[in-house]
RNA sequence: GGCCCGGUAGUUCAGUUGGUUAGAACGCUAGCCUGUCACGCUAGAGGUCGUGGGUUCGAGCCCCAUCCGGGUCGCCA
């Protein structure tokens, strides 16, 4: 039978006391992190969230308590009171350190087996192991450590929005499925046989109607679904900082949340940034980064090749360039020495994993000029390209030639973060933040051969490119901008639609038929025609900022109980098989699984 | 759905050309130890080598299938 805590009450987490608490009489609580048991002299580190501390028994120490003391093992739960002092030998290590606590009262309030792994930073356990056991793994410091900074996040963000007058209003969790976007997690309804709720992949409707009933100013940290394949920064159950705000423009949005992340900055990481920030057309980041997140902390940007190469006869450019595709490249500058033959060819693998057909290359060293494409052009071509990319001795010169635009930003845009990782240029000290801004407000979708939005159907357009939105939808920019931090989106917003003339003509331009608008946006549609404010607003993704505020480049680091690559959690076993009963209530039946 | 990587003791890993009884460290158990803090010393326990099949005189190692986990492309308005 354990002990109680009767008699006892915490009075110190462990890194609370110092050397001025030497004499005092105090009671911590926590775990054994580990025991020292030296005969006729124990010492016991203590850990709870805040840290460890040393207790100390020796042969002055009642028996019994002694005895309980030697018999303890790793993540035993325990509570003690006793004296502190200094210790006669200092671990300069720890923040406790100089002191430890003679132990005058000693309570086991619950054994533990011994655990399937070490609470420690230290090991570098299976991530897998660590989710099934995730409660354990959760004790670490480091985890203790991120999910504070989660909750600092959270906290600074609700302060700040709660004084620039925006209120928290929760919006519904069971919501209406729409086809368009990512896939919808779908709840069948008892009461309505065969129909189906879905979880929301956003409030974006509701907020808008928040801003129709004349709140002005709404925020809400919430959670948002999305039955889509997992990443290392993606789960499919997330959580976002949604806000939105009455008679705006673009300006005003930026402006708020610039002011937002410039507190957020100061809060938890105690950093000036400086605003406003940068802001990059979408254009400029694709031409210039080959990414609409760039990471702009190095350089390595991306060349057009394609005019100088216009008049070529070498096939493979003629090629790109006759189907309206392009050539383009990065001048890797002084990377001959480490990007050889053969590092060259993986890089081609890596590229080609993206769709681009192969990788050319120049690489110039002090003895030799290597090129897999120059004998195919012109003298005349080989110097204006030479030219055009500054090239030097030391420097490689890596091309990729797409029929495809996309295909030629995405492998050189992926192969521009692979490098400056490979050869070290990232400065992870630094934070690097930017807006994108004028999206493309349509984008051709080849599977279902017509356009659809880009962020939305209710992005407000560019006003400018208004009169294209019919004739040239490709050309059309909308009033749509990403925060973009270290070349992570860490969020988005628009300007939305709020005429209802305007919102047809672009249900039009997405090919959706007035009945098909009607059925699933009808209520939204109806609402407009009441006096819509102008309206826009943004949506922050709260793992990714508190990836961006710890440094972990894992998403499971800052949820405390995240799904694995196919959706389930290893800890509860979800999802699971339930009972006939409950899917009979349900209407639903489960046919065999497929081979 | 595609591609790449991984799975050997509780944990992290090693394991030669396919060859006798599969090893190390940490952890765990027991004993000793008064200033440790990666305590030390002594002894010990602990393995369906992810699973199933195949090749072979012989498989942790080779082949096929499959499960689990990671990364990624597609996907993610």
């Amino acid at each position: 039978m354990a002990d109680t805590m009767q008699g006892l009450k915490r009075t110190h987490y462990t890194t609370q006391l110092t050397t001025q608490q030497t004499g005092e009489v105090v009671t911590v609580a926590g775990w054994v992190q580990k025991s020292r048991n030296l005969g006729n002299l124990i010492f016991i580190d203590l850990r709870d969230r805040s840290g460890i501390v040393q207790l100390a028994f020796d042969d002055s120490t009642d028996r019994g308590i002694f005895e309980k003391a030697a018999s303890v093992r790793g993540e035993y739960c325990i509570m003690a009171q006793g004296t502190v002092r200094r210790r006669e030998a200092v671990n300069k290590e720890i923040p406790t350190g100089e002191i430890e606590i003679y132990v005058t009262d000693f309570r086991v309030l619950s054994k533990s087996i011994t655990p399937p792994f070490e609470i420690t930073d230290q090991t570098n356990v299976k991530e897998e192991l660590r989710l099934k056991y995730r409660y354990l793994d959760l004790r670490r410091a480091s985890m203790q450590r991120y999910l504070a900074t989660r909750h600092k996040i959270a906290k600074v963000t609700r302060d700040y929005f709660d004084q620039h007058g925006f209120m928290e209003i929760e919006t519904p969790v069971l919501v209406k499925s729409t086809p368009e976007g990512a896939r919808d997690y779908l709840v069948p309804s008892r009461i309505h046989a065969g129909k189906f709720y879905a979880l929301p992949q956003s409030p974006q409707i509701y907020k808008q109607l928040l801003m129709l009933s004349g709140f002005d100013r709404y925020l809400q940290i919430t959670k948002c679904f999305r039955d889509e394949d997992l990443r290392a920064d993606r789960q499919p159950e997330f959580t976002q900082i949604d806000l939105e705000m009455s008679f705006v423009e673009q300006d005003d949005v930026i402006a708020i949340n610039e002011g937002y992340l410039k507190y957020l900055f100061k809060q938890v990481l105690d950093m000036d940034i400086q605003t406003p920030l940068r802001r990059i057309p979408y254009a400029e980041a694709m031409n210039r980064y080959g990414s609409d997140k760039p990471d702009t902390r190095f350089g390595l940007e991306l060349m057009d090749l394609s005019p100088i190469l216009k008049d070529t006869t070498f096939k493979v450019f003629a090629g790109a360039l006759a189907s309206g595709g392009s050539v383009r490249a990065i001048n890797v500058k002084g990377a001959a020495d480490k990007l050889t033959r053969k590092e060259i060819d993986k890089l081609t693998d890596f590229v080609k994993s993206y769709k681009a057909k192969g990788l050319a290359y120049t690489r110039v060293t002090s003895d030799a000029h290597t090129s897999s494409f120059e004998k195919f052009l012109t003298p005349d071509e080989v110097s204006a390209l030479h030219t055009a990319v500054g090239l030097e001795t030391g420097d490689v010169l890596l091309v990729v030639a797409d029929p495809k635009n996309t295909v030629v930003f995405a492998a050189l845009g992926a192969l521009r973060k692979h490098l400056a990782e490979k050869l070290e240029l990232i400065d992870k000290t630094k934070f690097d933040l930017l807006w994108v801004t004028d999206f493309p407000l349509f984008e051709f979708s080849e599977e279902e051969n017509r356009y659809v939005s880009t962020h939305h159907p209710f992005t407000h357009p560019n006003l400018e490119d208004l009169p294209l939105l019919e004739s040239h939808p490709d050309q059309v920019r909308s009033i749509a901008y990403d925060i973009v931090i270290n070349g992570y989106e860490a969020g988005g917003g628009s300007i939305r639609i709020h005429d209802q003339e305007l919102q047809d003509r672009m249900f039009r331009a997405l090919g959706f038929t007035e009945e098909r608008a009607q059925e699933q946006f009808g209520f939204l549609m109806d609402a407009f025609r009441y006096g819509a404010p102008p309206h826009g607003g943004l949506a922050f993704g709260l793992d990714r900022l508190t990836m961006i505020f710890t440094g972990t480049e894992n998403i499971k680091d800052v949820i405390a109980f995240p799904k694995v690559q196919n959706a389930s959690d290893l800890m509860s076993q979800c999802p699971s098989e339930v009972e006939d009963k409950a899917l009979q209530d349900l209407h639903i039946a489960v046919s065999e699984k497929e081979d």
